[in-house]
DNA sequence: CTTAATTAGTTGACATAATCAACTAATTAA
DNA sequence: TTAATTAGTTGATTATGTCAACTAATTAAG
């Protein structure tokens, strides 16, 4: 029952584990951990969120996270400001030198995957898409 | 150009390291490490395996290894052999107890993907393993 | 309204995971 | 036969992540 479907998903995380640690290798080698580009990633892509919005989105403990904060404040990557809404809540920006900061490992991103595509022709690199948007389309149905 | 299979894939990959990140949570409460279950996986689909070849599988440090190992041997759950033809190097085996510590292990993964697969018919599926099955063959060709 | 419960974030103390370099011993190459 | 390489170990250290206790602000319950 399913049997042959299950260990082929469990051989396909076995090889995507991989692939995403090889191309978390370029990360590893900036000067931010993982977590730090994911937290930079979503401010970059949704100003004004709280501390609390970025445990919501990304799995991370609490104090982790205000470390990792007060950290990216002292190098000016972020802003933190009182909401006047909720007192206990901070409201993070990106300061234009964190901006700038998350463009350059996006860039570096982007490019290794372009890199990556390069051996393939336009119709390989259509085809692996369209499967890569077809599983989050199935996966999803999966978990709400 | 291909701006916009880069930005598909790189959700992707942000979406799935977030599915593995969930499925590798019962490991993550299990007594074993993600590191430690890898060994034990290989040991488990190839008996007679080196550290060395092990290095050589999955991405890890060799003093991280040999500490895990030597803590392995001390649990019973693998044995050491030096080799007859090379005496620096190890045949690592997995014991009876290490076989059905691994199982018990490897029955759990299995039956979460199970229940993950549970509100899915079942031609959703086998089109989601046939997307999987696809990228893996796409992706080979790019050489990693 | 007042008290209790909850929530946002901080901090200290730890635990776990991972890296690095120096080292021994065995093997292979020059 | 010496030099270089390889397998594995060990000590020292850093990076990463967890947990619980705590303050202050807010919300819910009576």
């Amino acid at each position: 029952m399913r049997e042959r479907n299950i260990s082929d998903i469990r051989a396909f995380n076995r090889f995507y584990t991989n692939v995403i640690g090889l191309l978390d290798q370029h990360v590893l080698n900036s000067k931010y951990s993982l977590p730090e580009v994911r937290i930079l990633y979503e401010l970059y892509h949704q100003e004004d969120l709280t501390a609390s919005d970025i445990i919501t989105s990304i799995r991370i403990d609490k104090g982790y996270l205000s470390r990792i904060i007060r950290q990216f404040e002292k190098k000016k990557l972020i802003t933190k400001a009182k909401s006047s809404t909720d007192a206990r809540s901070l409201h993070l920006r990106l300061t234009k030198k964190g901006r700038s900061e998350f463009e350059v490992l996006n860039d570096a991103s982007h490019n290794q995957i372009k890199d990556t595509l390069e051996p393939l022709t336009d119709a390989e690199c259509d085809k692996l898409t369209r499967n890569m948007t077809e599983i989050q389309k199935i996966l999803s149905k999966t978990q709400k």
